[in-house]
RNA sequence: GCUGAAGUGGUGGAAUUGGUAGACACGUUGGACUUAAAAUCCAAUGUCCAUUAGGACGUACGGGUUCAAGUCCCGUCUUCAGUACCA
């Protein structure tokens, strides 16, 4: 009886589509458990093996706590919203909602083949309409609200026109912009609408601003930070530049202080919290203004040390601050400009990685010290970041490293304001264990009194006050693209109004190409039909815009990152048009037990969704303050990118190249050595000494008569991706194969391959050995591997269980097909050890090699068929199952998947050399391994006569009693050094123990008649005799 | 620079509290079965020395604590990831 995998995981996969086997209720007597996968991405390239890593930890999760007793929740889905797709719809002219379509059903074909438990009757995908209109509600819902700091909580905005109606502004403790003109009711009252809601946004949630952005004008978007390599868009790598442009944003920074608290309330890794925390970067501190000698002017600073004002000895601008050249004096200028110039000239990642030059300009003017009211002069220096603060730090060299350095470079001053301590090589920046001195009013303080005093002496000056700072931006919010959602947004006079929830969606509208517009508005600005009409509540032709009832749309579309941030409530009840989720649903599942998903996301994806989950929390719309519980992060897995090389060659006599024919250096241009042929690349030396070697191989191979034209030629391998699949296991390349493939197209075609031995490849006299690198999996890289093959070939069990026992969940590893025979192999010998009668009568049972299907006994052929018996279990059976229960059961609670599978592996090669056939043995593994193998697990207990799916089983009970030994093999250490072992019951006293093993032959041997100082003797563990 | 993670055979990786380092696999070698191949089964497999018995050395490197260290402490190096010169 032959383990058929494709047959059975195919009728298994019929089977819990047929029987909604996965579906979950939203009500139940069960407690409930919410795992779910960071929904994909629906590309083009189709599943590859590293996608579905995380998909089957989860899934063994989910399987294991449905064993467990729960109703568990595990849905999929898309997040099909995205740049690819529309950059295909540009170059192809494809409506991207169809590729998408395609895309998905490629997707959900491979994903079906692995055999998740997901439950499809919940899919989302962030593009459809059904979906994004309440993308658009949420959206709404933010426009709607304020932020009121004193309760900590947002309200809606009504709320706040009553307040300003009644008492204005100047109570109200609100999050909002910075530049916001105090007015009294009466003020309020007397506002025209217009003004009312210039305020108002002011105010909202998500808000209407000029954004600095990167604009790259070749993708005719807007790029996030994170998007753009080097100075360039990571796709395509077009320049981006600077632009400012009106833009929706998101009030996140009203959350910064939630969003970091939060961070204690669930379980996630610590460098997980260690980047939000660092990303949302608080510091807490004092805002101080210095007023500038001769100008009506103030600097402000936020400082962290407002205990060290009396150190500061200069104060330094970022080169691109508003008030350089305002206070420059004019014997600086030129100076001063030339400066600003250079630096705007270095990128980023220059100031970063240069950290140890110290440049900067004196400006020539002068602030007013607060307090000394002593003069301190103005530079400027690109140490000081324009993006962070305000742009400006006060300088205390005796107390910051970067101010020393600074002070000490161009000779400033350094003033020491501590108490007994020595400054004169480095600044002393610990800030627990100091006293002030030499600063008036501080002397003989410490940090904490000191920083209390400072911020009350400034703010009876009006000139400070104590802050708290924080690094978090509020979030660009709107994209220049067509694959998104479409706002619900119309203006009347250049202010915006939602439309209402009961016209929603508003669907994307038709248009000719997906491209910007010729006068560089967004794609939606070529669609016709795009105008609100506010009488019919309807999107209508644009030509009938008149400003009075008809008026144009938003033209931008939203970021990828709005449908991910709330998708994990629509799963909870995805059918429901009345609502996101209904609120029974939202209350029984509450939030995400478990998520599991790549790092990439950690401040992105994972700080937006906790920031909407907050704000819909503080609205009512759901129960919960963190989205995810607990979190868990999958390695990605790598490809090994396959490479040859090709002889790119230099001259180094430009004569050279009139010597050697156009032909012949066609021809150069076309060799490929082969792996091992060459051991350096780049350097000279070596490449001289390679060149000799095979200079008379490339005349030979180049048809050339005369070498010495080759003389001056400098040869470099050039190395060149080739697809994996024309690789062994062995590096062999497949010549025949690369030849033919149309993708290289010529390239390929006449090339001379030179082997391992050094000769030129003609048949089958050499081998040709590719170079190996591990590198992320990518279309372009030719290295990806396919699901699908391994499915066929090997079967989803063996994927999942190969997948898993690749090594630890979290880690980064390189896919390598040779080990899934590995685990293939045990799931045979799995099948097996459930076929080991010998005379059956399974009607299914056929032979056709009485090799693999039966076995010789006395001569004859015996059949092999199911063979489970009633059969009283041994010791020796249950030690095992016991075992192994209690090592899966702890595995897949700590998330190590890798070991269990060798712990299934040692079970049923236990089992099998016991010949174990009994039912109370081989019914309990069944459940145990069926999480991570399903498909032969289900097959095997139907086999066992239940008529339900294995899923339904409760998961082995571990019992301790079938573990406990009478006896322990102790290991008998010299001085740490195990030499050998002994069988001694475990109930022996020490004394007992140590009687018997100085006894012991071998111990007199190693002995060799020395007296021991000491024996250490732990029971059930370790003798150990030191002397 | 800073923060976080890691470094164990030819390879992927085990070793949860300090207690027999290398589980489980892959690969390799040898053998059985076969006309042959595949499949399956058996044996060996950290390195070095030794015919055997056995021994020495071994968890990136250098120290230390301990009866005992992959595990704890100090220092160094390397790799990967994140990042912000954050006032």
């Amino acid at each position: 009886m032959q383990y058929h995998f494709n047959d059975i995981e195919a009728k298994w996969q019929k089977y819990w589509a047929e029987n909604k086997t996965f579906q979950a209720d939203n009500s139940s007597d069960k407690p409930k458990y919410y795992v779910l996968d960071m929904f994909p991405y629906p590309s083009g390239a189709g599943l590859h093996v590293g996608h579905p890593l995380g998909y089957i930890a989860s899934d063994i999760y989910a399987r294991y706590k449905r064993h467990k007793g729960f109703n568990v929740l595990h849905p999929q889905g898309y997040d099909s919203f995205g740049l690819p797709a529309e950059q295909y719809a540009i170059q192809t002219g494809q409506h991207p909602a169809v590729t998408t379509e395609e895309n998905i059903k490629t997707y959900r074909r491979q994903l079906d083949q692995i055999g998740f438990s997901f439950d499809w009757s919940r899919e989302v995908r962030t593009s459809d309409p059904n979906y994004y209109k309440w993308t658009q509600w949420i959206f709404i819902q933010l426009f709607e609200s304020w932020y009121c700091k004193h309760t900590n909580k947002a309200f809606p905005i009504v709320e706040l026109v009553k307040i300003f109606a009644l008492e204005g502004n100047a109570a109200v403790e609100a999050v909002c912009d910075d530049n916001v003109d105090v007015f009294t009711a009466a003020q309020w009252n007397s506002f025209s609408s217009i003004k009312q809601q210039e305020i108002l946004l002011q105010y909202r949630l998500t808000y209407l601003a000029e954004t600095e952005v990167n604009w790259c004008p070749a993708l005719g978007t807007v790029l996030a930070n994170d998007e753009i390599v080097n100075g360039v868009s990571e796709r395509g790598g077009h320049p981006v530049l600077r632009k400012k442009m009106t833009q929706w944003s998101m009030r996140i920074s009203a959350y910064a202080e939630r969003l970091l608290q939060g961070l204690d309330t669930i379980d996630w890794t610590d460098s997980l919290k260690e980047s939000q925390k660092n990303w949302i970067g608080k510091s807490v501190g004092a805002s101080v203004s210095f007023n500038v000698n001769n100008h009506d002017k103030e600097i402000e600073v936020f400082t962290t040390r407002p205990d060290t004002i009396f150190g500061v000895s200069f104060m330094t601008l970022a080169p691109e601050h508003e008030l350089v050249s305002v206070i420059t004096t004019p014997e600086q200028k030129s100076e001063v400009e030339a400066y600003i110039q250079a630096t705007a000239k270095r990128s980023e990642r220059d100031r970063m990685a240069d950290v140890k030059t110290i440049s900067g300009v004196f400006t020539g003017a002068y602030a007013e010290h607060p307090f000394s009211k002593e003069p301190i002069p103005i530079w400027i220096g690109d140490y000081v970041l324009a993006g962070y603060g305000t742009g400006a730090v006060m300088s205390v060299p005796c107390g910051d490293q970067r101010d020393y350095d600074f002070a000490k470079h161009f000779n400033i001053p350094i003033p020491n304001i501590f108490e007994g301590v020595d400054i004169s090589e480095e600044a002393y920046a610990d800030k627990e264990n100091t006293v002030i001195a030499n600063s008036d009013f501080l002397n003989g303080m410490n940090y904490k009194k000191a920083t209390k005093r400072a911020i009350f002496e400034l703010e009876q000056l009006g000139q400070g006050e104590g802050k708290t700072n924080y690094r978090l931006r509020d979030a660009v919010f709107s994209r220049q693209r067509y694959w998104g959602e479409p706002f619900p947004v119309y203006y009347v006079n250049g202010m915006p109004q939602m439309i209402d929830k009961a016209h929603l969606p508003i669907r994307l509208p038709d248009v000719e190409k997906y491209l910007p517009t010729e006068t560089g508005e967004p794609p939606l600005g070529r669609a016709d039909v795009w105008a609100w009409c506010t009488e019919t509540n309807a999107i209508v032709d644009n030509n009938k815009i008149n400003n009075k009832t008809v008026f144009p749309l938003e033209l931008n579309t939203m970021p990828g990152w709005a449908g991910s941030s709330w998708y994990f409530f629509r799963y909870m009840d995805a059918n429901n048009d009345q609502e996101f989720a209904s609120e029974e649903a939202l209350k029984y599942w509450e939030n995400v037990d478990l998520y599991i998903g790549g790092s990439e996301h950690a401040t992105g994806h994972l700080l937006y969704s906790r920031f909407w989950v907050k704000f819909m929390k503080d609205r009512g719309f759901v129960s919960v303050e963190e989205p995810f519980k607990k979190l868990i992060n999958q390695g990605m897995i790598l490809g090994t990118s396959a490479f040859v090389y090709r002889l790119s060659y230099m001259f180094a006599n430009p004569r050279e190249e009139e010597k050697i024919g156009s032909r012949l250096l066609k021809k150069l241009n076309n060799i490929y050595i082969s792996h091992a042929e060459f051991i350096s690349k780049g350097d000279l030396e070596s490449n001289k000494k390679y060149l000799i070697e095979l200079k008379g191989k490339l005349a030979e191979v180049a048809g050339l008569e005369n070498a010495e034209a080759l003389e001056n030629l400098i040869v470099v391998p050039l190395p060149i991706h080739v697809k994996v699949e024309y690789v062994n296991a062995s590096d062999e390349l497949d010549i025949e194969g690369l030849r033919n493939d149309g993708e290289f197209g010529e390239d390929f075609k006449d090339a001379i391959f030179i082997g391992e031995k050094g000769a030129v490849i003609n048949g089958g006299n050499d081998v040709y050995k590719v170079g190996r690198e591990v590198e992320k999996m990518s279309k372009s890289k030719y290295n990806v591997v396919n699901p699908d093959s391994i499915c066929q070939d090997y079967g989803a069990d063996s994927l999942r269980l190969y997948e898993m026992f690749l090594g630890p969940l979290e880690q980064y590893k390189p896919w390598n097909t040779a080990g899934i025979s590995g685990v293939h192999g045990f799931l045979k010998k799995l099948w097996k050890l459930y076929h080991q009668g010998d005379d059956i009568n399974d009607p299914s049972y056929y032979i056709s090699d009485p090799k693999t299907e039966g076995y010789y006994a006395g001569g004859k052929v015996v059949k092999r068929g199911f063979g489970v018996t009633d059969a009283e279990p041994t010791k020796d059976n249950l030690k095992t199952l016991h075992k192994t229960i209690k090592k899966v059961e702890e595995d897949i609670e700590n998330f190590s998947f890798n070991t269990s599978v060798s712990t299934f592996m040692i079970a049923v090669n236990e089992l099998t050399a016991q010949k174990c056939t009994s039912r109370d043995i081989l019914e309990p593994l069944l459940v145990l391994l069926s999480p991570y193998a399903p498909h032969i697990a289900e097959e095997l207990y139907s086999k066992l006569g239940h008529k339900e799916s294995i899923s339904t089983a409760k998961f082995p009970k571990f019992e301790e009693k079938y573990l406990v030994e009478s006896s322990k093999n102790y290991p008998i250490s010299f001085n740490g050094k195990m030499r050998f072992t002994l069988e001694l019951p475990l109930d022996m006293s020490k004394e007992d123990i140590e009687a018997t093993v100085m006894a012991h032959d071998k111990t007199k041997e190693q002995l060799q008649g020395r007296t021991p100082k000491k024996v250490i003797i732990v029971p059930g563990k370790i003798v150990n005799i030191v002397g």
